[in-house]
DNA sequence: CGCATAATTGAGCGGTCTCAACGTATGTGG
DNA sequence: CCACATACGTTGAGACCGCTCAATTATGCG
């Protein structure tokens, strides 16, 4: 339960105290569980730096990383008045804070979050493509295409997820993605710096396993 | 090719001339594609009436259908300019189409679509837990749960789907659907009058299959 | 009635999971 | 500085769930 220790440690996590006319920022460390699923929603937030995930949970635990949020995205959405997933940060993270009142009041806010939400139900299309669609390594392909945008080519890009964290995302087990990786890496598609350093070396076979992403 | 051969026979899918503001409704019939994944993305679509599917393709014909609409739930979503998703009735449908313009000119329309964004993402985020982390009876379980408004309890369901397009849903082949079917029935949950009538008997243990849904 | 489409059921295969052992990296205290 | 602890990652062997392929049975329609 690494993450309610930091949370209760980190002192960044308060919520605003409520004097801003409706939004504040709060700087978050890494691996902090800003959002619990379930409890009421009483606010709307924006990733402005950092990485942040999106879960879900089943009653006896087994567990689905929803989405994966970077700078711009929108989480703190709710179903009944109650967040509908955890949120938790990978990276250390800035984050916005709105009052969900501020929604009526703030067109410009909501013009947009109206543009951020078409965007992130578009990836939620295409993660659903992934999940019900694809094999292992062709999702664990997705997966490094998707975290490397595409003016980075042949730079070594960073991974801040563990490989449970990978799995719970990709709807796999930790040990398939262990294998996949190994994979990519024995076609020569991909070369690990370290186990979280990753480079795609292939970018054409990549996307063609992917399914042009 | 029903869906296109039906497009071009059924009339009543053209888009409106332009004399209208920005709204315009339009009656169509089941099976029936009205958008292409890929086209140019032009308009934004609300479902007034009906059901609608909207389903990607990987390269090879593998199929998703990413999301289920009824009334009020909105699509034509683009990315870079090119809608995300096919789009096809299910049953008979009443849609309303906007010029995309529209969404800044008018709030009122605007603050609508945020509005129901925000509840299909959190449905896509249940979703993304079903094909991540769900069995095939759970995800059958899960799937007519989701059918069955609470309110009608003992009544009977009509699918308007195959099992080929359950189980594109689901992530699944027809033929698991099919036996998830069987299992359910034979475990006296559900009762089938026909193929697509379901009745469900015991709502107690389909919600714990489904993992409370 | 006969045909076409959809659904069911069975048998066997294979990809992913489970369980387990081992390897690697990082940090801590002696 | 090194031994150790801890967490994470890799790899292997076997089991199992869902897929594939195939045959059979509804269901609906001309």
């Amino acid at each position: 339960m690494r993450q309610i220790i930091d949370e209760r440690t980190g002192g960044t996590v308060r919520p605003p105290c409520g004097a801003e006319p409706h939004g504040a920022t709060m700087r978050i460390a890494a691996h902090v569980t800003v959002l619990h699923e379930g409890d009421p929603a009483r606010r709307i937030m924006e990733v402005v730096d950092g990485a942040v995930m999106l879960t879900k949970l089943l009653p006896d635990g087994r567990r689905q990383v929803v989405e994966l949020l970077g700078p711009g995205d929108v989480f703190g959405l709710a179903h009944a008045d109650a967040y509908a997933c955890s949120a938790e940060t990978l990276t250390p993270a800035t984050i916005n804070t709105h009052e969900r009142g501020a929604l009526e009041r703030d067109p410009v806010l909501a013009a947009r979050l109206l543009r951020r939400f078409e965007a992130q139900l578009c990836v939620m299309h295409s993660h659903a493509l992934v999940l019900g669609r694809m094999s292992a390594l062709e999702r664990v392909a997705f997966f490094l295409l998707r975290l490397m945008p595409d003016g980075m080519v042949g730079t070594t890009l960073h991974l801040s997820m563990t490989r449970q964290e990978i799995a719970d995302f990709l709807g796999l087990t930790l040990e398939t993605v262990s294998r996949a990786f190994s994979e990519l890496k024995r076609r020569g598609l991909v070369v690990l710096q370290r186990a979280d350093e990753v480079r795609i070396q292939d970018r054409g076979s990549m996307r063609r396993l992917a399914g042009a992403a």
